[in-house]
RNA sequence: GCCUGGGUGGCGGAAUAGGUAGACGCAAGGGACUUAAAAUCCCUCGGUCCUUAGUGGCUGUACGAGUUCGAUUCUCGUCCCAGGCACCA
């Protein structure tokens, strides 16, 4: 027998051999059908995690089943290169960003290489070289021209003694991460981009996107956020001004009794200024202002504002109803003016309670009633119209129609729709980032910077500083530039970089031709290989990033770069990978091996009851992360990826376990050793060609597993993507393969035996290439097994010869029995009535009913 | 609060145009081989009951109803868990 199945041997070999023939380069055929199968890129952090390896192992087998399928597969792979870990390690570690993150690119393409997968490396992309950059710099100047992308007054998170912005992440409970201090909003201008025109669009095609987990589409339909209502016009006393609100209910407005205004509206401070309010609504603002209201702790703040001195005029009632600026109004939603409905909604009745304002009741339950003083919380539900003029009785649902009619009639609002969405804010105040063409000019104002000088290259020379602030404001010699429309030499670059969301929106395009240096791709490879046919990623993308990049593509698409609005046709969010945490009360959280077996589990350091031990999610805190690189040394590549995939379906979570990695390495020793029993009896002769009416019949069970075993594992990956019952098949079919001894052959079932020795390997093959490829070649091929064809399964023999009917009485089991076929169902009947252990039951009984499923079953109703 | 999923043995998970619940694997127990161990191979394995140990009876897919000859699967209600959104007017 062939020596012991050494993993690292095989795998270096083959990983070597495919390296050098670049098996799996891959090129435009034309005549072949394309099949583009993406995986996320990383951010490269410095390791591979077990997460990677999970959701890049599901896609090399989809990538490697469909280029068996005969499909001319773009499988490509890159670095989300940007971003805040690259300044903070610098910071830590002393060095650069980029010497940083370029070494961890290397660590981590070293340890994806190990792992075998089928990448075409010389599509490798790296998204803070400026090959890359300067196309995202040259659609920024093509959106800031055609109005897409444009510049505001934003608020940003503020640490002042670190004289930095923070992003969001980087705020803990309203204070800096980094010194603790209180974090507050300031006003800076910056960029933004317009996906907001897209909203509609973006929204209706949610709803064309069948290959995507409803589950996503959710909640981007949610992100989006769509509101049908009506825009209101309510005139202000004693001004010429009005102020227009945006409600869902109108049918409520009879019982508006105050109005709410944003703190950053504009009106607030027009309407109080030179008022004894004036100086009470500055305070607020002021206060309200220094909030973080973009983090968890909003929920909780308590409603409150102040009366800003002026009154309106409801126009439904003539009622005058005085104007606040309150906390819980948003300046980015609507119109950032709020008509109060106390008696409807919670927070105006918490409002209205705090601060004595008046209650009217205007739709009331059917069947009960609902009196303004004695209720104690508003009732948002839906009834019948009172107190509401020539509308009462109506229901309120007609009424929601038959005011907006009205109030569209009279000139005093309009329906109008409302999103959820904002615009992109895309400026950060950072370094480690693409830098934004932009240049400041005192005479001409914001300028684009000429296409002819792209890029616009990120100096990286730079010196990060303590604290985190970006050093190029400070680089003099990158700041200081001529104006490209005046010449005067003392414009100003920008120096704010986008946000790392912009690399990745566009990245699968430049996958399709990376070193095409005239746009940001070439059209003919972007019109053959988009869009993305199986995009799969983790679900913590399923908004932000699958949203913006549906945006680009769109914005591609308005400019005529690509012919297609969707990116991604097909979807697939794999599941986290856990393990199990234990957790002390003296010692905290535990290796799960410092711990005791079995039900009331003790920390072995002090004896303690184990508080916790469950299974959680991968962190390094909770001391249950996995590295991948052990793995890798211990059992090799194919064990790991067949372990991932063995262990539960791709989109659940997978639950770390290091008996069953054992266990599907056991496995594979196990075809290891079937393979190399049966190799010098198979090795010479040809595969079994026959169709089953040529096999002995006890060969027959054979012929029928395998084909049996080829048809659902195709299915299980073509279908769902169930890989773990496309494993459980070929562990059936090897354990049915070990009960037969070979040493008695004949040509006939040696040549069945290498078929099915050759089915095993082929079907796994795209889970485990390397086991795959040494067995392949060790049967004589000369071409690597990636380049087989798809095993195909013989229809004839998944006919089956005899079927096993199944007895119940009263619909539960009793009896089974075998009948050929082409048993009639009355035979079938008369055969469950007669049989032994039936007529034991209902001897002496009446049938009331027979009921017969087709060659299947008999259900017998007593 | 709203929107998604999900709840099946000791564990990961199979099985849904309604039709044998528990495939495959892990763990556990027993046996074979061995001087011994590892490895390997074989058997048992949801619970429970039996003066007949069987191709046995009952029970069992979170809980409670319903539809049906028949429900893990469909409908309604309840509970629990996970994820997402959340002062969105």
């Amino acid at each position: 027998m062939k020596e012991r199945y050494i993993p690292e041997e095989i795998e270096t070999k083959w990983q070597a051999s495919w390296e050098l023939s670049k098996i799996y380069k891959v090129t435009e055929d034309f005549n072949k059908k394309k099949y583009y199968l993406l995986e996320m890129f990383p951010y490269p952090s410095g390791k591979i995690h077990i997460g990677h390896v999970r959701n890049y192992t599901i896609g090399d087998v989809v990538a490697r089943y469909k280029h068996m399928r005969g499909f001319n597969v773009l499988h490509p792979m890159g670095w989300d290169a940007f971003g805040m870990p690259a300044e903070n390690a610098a910071i830590a570690n002393r060095t650069h960003p980029a010497r940083w993150t370029y070494s961890n690119i290397d660590a981590m393409r070293n340890q994806l290489k190990k792992m075998g997968f089928s990448y075409d490396w010389d599509r490798e992309i790296t998204t803070c070289r400026p090959e890359y950059y300067r196309w995202e710099q040259w659609l920024f100047l093509k959106m800031y021209e055609n109005g897409m992308a444009y510049r505001k007054e934003s608020y940003v998170n503020w640490c002042e003694p670190c004289q930095t912005v923070l992003a969001n992440e980087q705020v803990e409970a309203g204070l800096c991460w980094r010194c603790s201090n209180p974090v507050r909003q300031k006003k800076l201008s910056q960029w933004f981009f317009k996906i907001t025109d897209f909203a509609e669009d973006l929204l209706i095609h949610c709803d064309l996107l069948p290959g995507w987990p409803e589950k996503v589409v959710a909640m981007q339909k949610n992100w989006i956020g769509k509101s049908a209502g009506a825009e209101i016009r309510f005139r202000i006393e004693n001004s010429t001004e009005d102020i227009v609100v945006f409600t869902t209910r109108q049918d409520t407005i009879f019982g508006a009794t105050f109005m709410c205004l944003a703190p950053e509206h504009p009106l607030v401070q027009k309407l109080s200024k030179g008022t004894s309010f004036e100086s009470a609504v500055n305070v607020f603002v002021e206060r309200i202002l220094m909030q973080d209201r973009s983090g968890k702790e909003m929920e909780s703040y308590e409603k409150e504002g102040v009366f800003t001195g002026s009154w309106c005029i409801n126009p439904m009632t003539g009622r005058r109803m005085p104007i606040y600026t309150a906390n819980f109004a948003l300046m980015g939603y609507g119109t950032g003016a709020v008509m109060s409905v106390p008696a409807h909604d919670q927070r105006d009745f918490d409002f209205a309670r705090k601060y004595n304002l008046d209650i009217v009741v205007v739709v009331k339950p059917e069947g009960s009633d609902l009196d303004s003083f004695s209720m104690t919380e508003a009732y948002p539900g839906e009834g019948i119209m009172v107190n509401s003029g020539a509308f009462n009785g109506l229901r309120n649902t007609e009424a929601l129609e038959s005011i907006a009619d009205y109030l569209e009639a009279n000139n005093l609002g309009k329906r109008t729709v409302s999103f959820r969405l904002r615009d992109w804010g895309i400026s950060r105040q950072r370094y480690w980032g693409t830098p934004i063409p932009m240049i400041h000019c005192d005479s001409c104002g914001v300028v684009p910077v000429p296409e002819s000088d792209l890029p616009i290259i990120l100096p990286e020379d730079a010196d990060l500083q303590e604290g985190g602030q970006s050093p190029l404001p400070m680089l003099e010699y990158f700041k200081k530039t001529k104006c490209p429309k005046c010449g005067n030499s003392s414009a100003r670059r920008e120096t704010d970089t986008m946000d790392t969301f912009v690399e990745s929106s566009w990245y699968f395009q430049r996958y399709c031709s990376p070193d095409y240096y005239e746009g940001m791709f070439d059209p003919a490879a972007d019109n053959y290989w988009m869009p993305v046919d199986q995009y799969i990623g983790g679900v913590e993308h399923a908004i932000l990033h699958l949203l913006y990049s549906r945006y680009f593509t769109r914005v591609l698409n308005v400019f005529r770069l690509v012919s297609y609005k969707e990116p991604f046709t097909h979807l697939l969010t794999q599941g986290m990978v856990c393990k199990e945490t234990v957790l002390c009360p003296e010692h905290g959280f535990l290796f799960p091996e410092e711990a005791t077996e079995g039900k009331d589990r003790k920390c072995k350091l002090c004896g303690n009851l184990i508080e916790i031990g469950r299974v959680e999610k991968m962190s390094k805190s909770k001391k249950n992360v996995v590295d991948p690189s052990t793995l890798l040394t211990k059992y090799g590549a194919d064990t790991t990826r067949l372990f991932c995939l063995f262990a539960s379906p791709p989109e659940r979570s997978l639950e770390w376990s290091e008996q069953g990695v054992e266990g599907s390495f056991r496995f594979l020793n196990r075809i290891w050793r079937l393979a190399h029993a049966w190799m010098p009896y198979i090795k010479y002769v040809s595969t079994f060609d026959g169709e089953i009416d040529d096999l002995e019949p006890d060969l027959r069970g054979v012929y029928k597993k395998i084909h049996q075993t080829i048809f659902k594992v195709t299915t299980d990956i073509e279908d769902r993507f169930h890989f773990n019952t496309a494993i459980s098949a070929v562990m059936e079919l090897v354990n049915m393969l070990h009960g037969f001894q070979i040493e008695d052959w004949s040509i006939q079932k040696t040549s069945l035996f290498r078929q099915a020795i050759e089915t095993v390997i082929l079907l796994l093959s795209p889970v485990t290439p390397h086991i795959s490829e040494e067995i392949w070649f060790e049967l004589g091929n000369e071409t690597s097994i990636y380049e087989a064809s798809w095993p195909k399964h013989s229809e004839s023999a998944l006919i089956k010869d005899t079927l096993l009917v199944v007895v119940q009485i009263n619909g539960k089991l009793r009896s089974k029995f075998i009948v050929t076929p082409d048993t009639e169902d009355e035979a079938i009947k008369e055969k469950a009535l007669s049989d032994e252990r039936i007529q034991k039951f209902i001897s002496g009984k009446t049938v009331k009913k027979v009921v017969v499923v087709q060659k299947k079953l008999v259900n017998i109703v007593l």
